[in-house]
DNA sequence: CATTTCACCTGGTGGC
DNA sequence: TGCCACCAGGTGAAAT
């Protein structure tokens, strides 16, 4: 469900209420699928360590955590996570807080028992969500392979495309070159920097790149303003809708008329994935 | 290596 | 109402 602006809104979220808690206990369901890491060495991964801070990384989400301890005055000043819980919410994907005796939804595959008395709960129905730890004792800490969109430069942006055949659109999707960036975001992108999906990635100009990059900007910080786009039941970690599908141009628009010339959206299939755009306003 | 296709899942919607 | 086809914010493995 989730591309880079959901995700920032949904750590943030976290990051706020969570950010200081302990985790006492972490149970985790028996569907197998989420849980790159086994229910019994992730539960005892993350149990009695504290959360320092919830941040995204790509569509991901990771929590640092401090040793089991607790951290300790050596661990406050170095900075570093002792840990990392990593949390991928695939398509359906929801992170809540919660009181322990709140119902327990369905498709509940992991529930994090915290000393402040609250549930952080993983629901997932579709089960393409990914739940990891990692200890940072012995190996690294996450990080996506591919770039950040928002600060990623002019030059390395444009690097990442050249004498690639691919459709534009796929190239964006592609997290190992862009991490974050989605279906509706790469729809929206390159209807705002006017440039036809299908169009080859290694094709487009010096100055298409660089309304590519500034439109992904724009369109990835606005719609973080607005707490992401809630398409179907979306909500963040404290239950409120996104609002930036109001602002949607193209996305799940075929047939509609363009909000700036009128001309009718299309809807195509471009790398397996539903793919809108305006025929007139991208080239 | 780059690119394309498909499987992985459940649930909602709309047509008949 | 029931059944079925199709669609969905993502990815990673297998095939080409």
């Amino acid at each position: 469900m989730p591309e880079l602006p959901e995700v920032e809104t949904i750590a943030r979220g976290v990051h706020a209420r969570l950010g200081g808690d302990r985790i006492l206990e972490a149970w985790f369901g028996s569907h197998r699928e989420p849980l790159k890491t086994p229910a019994t060495r992730q539960a005892r991964g993350l149990e009695g360590r504290t959360v320092r801070a919830v941040r995204r990384s790509g569509k991901h989400i990771v929590f640092d955590l401090s040793s089991p301890a607790g951290g300790g005055v050596l661990e406050e000043r170095s900075g570093k996570a002792a840990a990392q819980w990593i949390v991928h919410l695939g398509m359906t994907g929801r992170l809540l807080v919660t009181t322990p005796d709140a119902p327990v939804a369905p498709h509940t595959h992991a529930r994090l028992t915290l000393a402040s008395g609250r549930e952080l709960r993983f629901v997932d129905p579709r089960r393409f969500g990914r739940l990891e730890f990692r200890d940072l004792a012995r190996g690294e800490g996450f990080s996506g392979p591919g770039a950040e969109p928002l600060i990623i430069e002019k030059g390395d942006f444009a690097k990442l495309f050249r004498g690639r055949r691919v459709a534009i659109k796929a190239a964006l999707l592609n997290q190992a070159l862009l991490s974050g960036v989605g279906n509706i975001y790469a729809d929206e992108s390159l209807f705002r920097a006017g440039i036809r999906p299908r169009k080859a990635a290694g094709r487009l100009t010096a100055a298409e790149l660089e309304r590519l990059r500034l439109a992904l900007r724009e369109v990835l910080l606005h719609a973080i303003r607005l707490g992401g786009s809630s398409v179907s039941d979306y909500v963040d970690a404290d239950g409120v809708r996104g609002f930036f599908q109001l602002e949607h141009c193209v996305y799940q628009r075929g047939g509609e008329p363009c909000r700036t010339c009128g001309t009718l959206i299309r809807r195509v299939v471009v790398g397996g994935r539903s793919t809108h755009y305006c025929p007139h306003c991208q080239k």
